[in-house]
DNA sequence: CCAAAAACTTTACGCGCGATAACTTTTAAT
DNA sequence: ATTAAAAGTTATCGCGCGTAAAGTTTTTGG
């Protein structure tokens, strides 16, 4: 580190021998450079420790090498995960990720854009709130940002959405539960905030009645994100005096079927597949605490990896090439089922 | 919204009837303008959502209204929640956070720090890797931003500290659990990658040997942030054949106590405080999950709301009225305990 | 070795805003 | 009503970089 401060990229160029415009060409693409002056600028750079300023580079931009990265709720593990996959493609890709969440509802959601509006971001990678989403804001930006969907889909919104197939994955598990028992009641909030939770209500109904099945539903109360909480004061309430309303039960998250299982366990139940059982609890997801459990949660694990990887493939697609079709992107992927001792 | 697209604060200004200057004074503090510009100005916005451009605004500055937020892992649910509380605290105080996760590891940590220093922000909160971190590069970004650290200390780094007081909470359940049935034995990594672990190390042996017990240590191999996966696999391997290497086991950290429990139970072993019970176990950190647990942990809740706060309102005293004391400010909070059924 | 192509240099302008100076108008206090 | 203080106006500069035009040097290929 020499002693001389650089402050800025003319006399950084000057340090080089380099002129500016030259420089400038370096910083933005190091291969547009003959390859004897990019040896220059790297032996002054491991000397000088310049950056170019930030802001001075993206004040004349309409786009920049940021990249938005909007999800539901990031103290939720399973957003966290996906996060934090779709986080380091982007980086891979020489783009800079600005991670938000939307936990406080969709104000925050639409906030959210708001600000990322300012930074004038490359493209969105948006999972949204779903149903409570106000749509017509979400929209609005999207036509200015280009946009790809994740996890939950909003009707033509973005250019792009990439989720699970729930019809698939609750038709395997609901499949799954009726071979190998009592069919399956289905545990659910009456009035989710999670983006899939309709999908997965309407698609259990769907699986019930292809297997010649009437679909009950146990929906119960409760607000917010603290699905644990609510599976847990509900199930208390349902196991009240070892009561057993159902001998199968589908959560339509692992969260809730973490706190069921739990209240379950509080009410003296033995939940399990064995023949001393009481009753067969499962959910979707594959939490990463589904494992730990007791005994471990019956589940459905999302291919988060293809969702991540096929929606930064797009949304860079979109950003370095322009929209190729008219079309909207759609791809369902399909859930495993992972086999736990809980179902 | 009109039809005239605004381009710049110019166009705004001329749209408003008041001069650009004045315009600037508001957009920097709203109160600092008169009363019946400021409504004009109001007025104007509401028809024609200018923003002023963000890099343009930041380009002259040194510090601009950002405040970096660095942890040592998004997905640990221990460092989203308090990410988020921060982030709260941060946003009402009218600053835009940026939040980074470390969890590739102490070259990450740097990188996170080397990429803030390119955003100028005005402040850093941070948390840092601990004994892995790369103690100079971070010292020395300190020099340069503001920075208060948190949940994990490093000797002199940064203008302050606030974590909790190990030796408090680690004596609390410890005395806790000498009290109600036999001695703990104290269950971690050899090589732990997770800031606090050391000193809950000490804490344990320095606890026991006050009480007159031998410290018994259970060191596991295992690397990485996967703690429930290690304590799965290392207490499947202790309790194999129905073995209990203790009693009673106080896990480092809650996530290696979620792991454990889940392994005594496919052991067959009964965790828990009752007649019938085979061992206790204990944790630390009131994890999100420790409640749903079967059964629930015994832990230590840290009181994260005080670190949250204090944190935050140092570093924003010494952002807006500069360093006052050369004193290096830290403050450790007492934990509290959280009985349960599991010890 | 020579011509064409590629890379570089010099010069100059613009981006959107912050900031200041010098001057004018409005407000508040006597 | 008078006057000083407060607030607003006009004019102008600078920030650090992107970018374009015109001219010069270096490289490449036959």
């Amino acid at each position: 580190m020499a002693a001389t401060k650089i402050r800025n990229m003319e006399e950084f160029a000057a340090v080089c021998g380099i002129s500016r415009p030259t420089v400038s060409k370096f910083f933005h693409d190091p291969t547009s450079v003959r390859a004897s002056t990019r040896r220059k600028i790297e032996a002054a750079l491991e000397q000088h420790d310049y950056r170019p300023n930030f802001y001075a580079i993206n004040q004349n931009r309409d786009r920049t090498k940021t990249m938005g990265l909007v999800v539901p709720n990031l103290t939720d593990p399973f957003f966290a995960g996906i996060a934090r996959m779709i986080e380091e493609l982007i980086v891979e890709a020489g783009y800079n990720p600005v991670l938000l969440s939307s936990h406080a509802g969709p104000d925050q959601e639409v906030a959210n854009l708001d600000s990322l509006r300012g930074i004038k971001p490359a493209g969105l990678l948006l999972a949204p709130l779903g149903r409570a989403s106000h749509v017509d804001a979400v929209g609005e930006f999207c036509r200015d940002v280009p946009t790809v969907l994740f996890d939950a889909n909003l009707d033509g919104v973005g250019e792009a959405f990439f989720g699970s197939d729930n019809d698939q994955s609750i038709g395997l598990i609901v499949d799954y539960l009726c071979r190998s028992g009592e069919p399956p009641a289905f545990f659910e909030m009456r009035d989710p905030v999670n983006p899939n939770a309709f999908r997965r209500r309407r698609a259990f109904v769907a699986a019930m009645e292809r297997l010649g099945h009437a679909p009950t539903m146990m929906q119960v109360d409760g607000v917010g994100w603290d699905f644990e909480e609510i599976g847990f004061r509900e199930g208390m309430r349902m196991f009240a005096g070892g009561q057993v309303p159902a001998k199968t039960i589908l959560c339509s998250n692992d969260r809730l079927a973490i706190g069921l299982l739990s209240a379950a366990y509080e009410s003296g139940l033995r939940v399990g597949i064995g023949a001393g059982s009481d009753l067969r609890i499962a959910g979707h997801d594959d939490h990463p605490f589904a494992r730990y459990t007791c005994p471990g949660l019956t589940t459905i694990s999302q291919d988060y990896s293809a969702i991540a990887t096929r929606s930064v493939d797009v949304i860079l697609s979109i950003i370095e090439e322009g929209k190729t079709s008219d079309e909207r992107a759609v791809a369902l992927f399909d859930g495993h089922l992972v086999m736990r001792g809980s179902a």
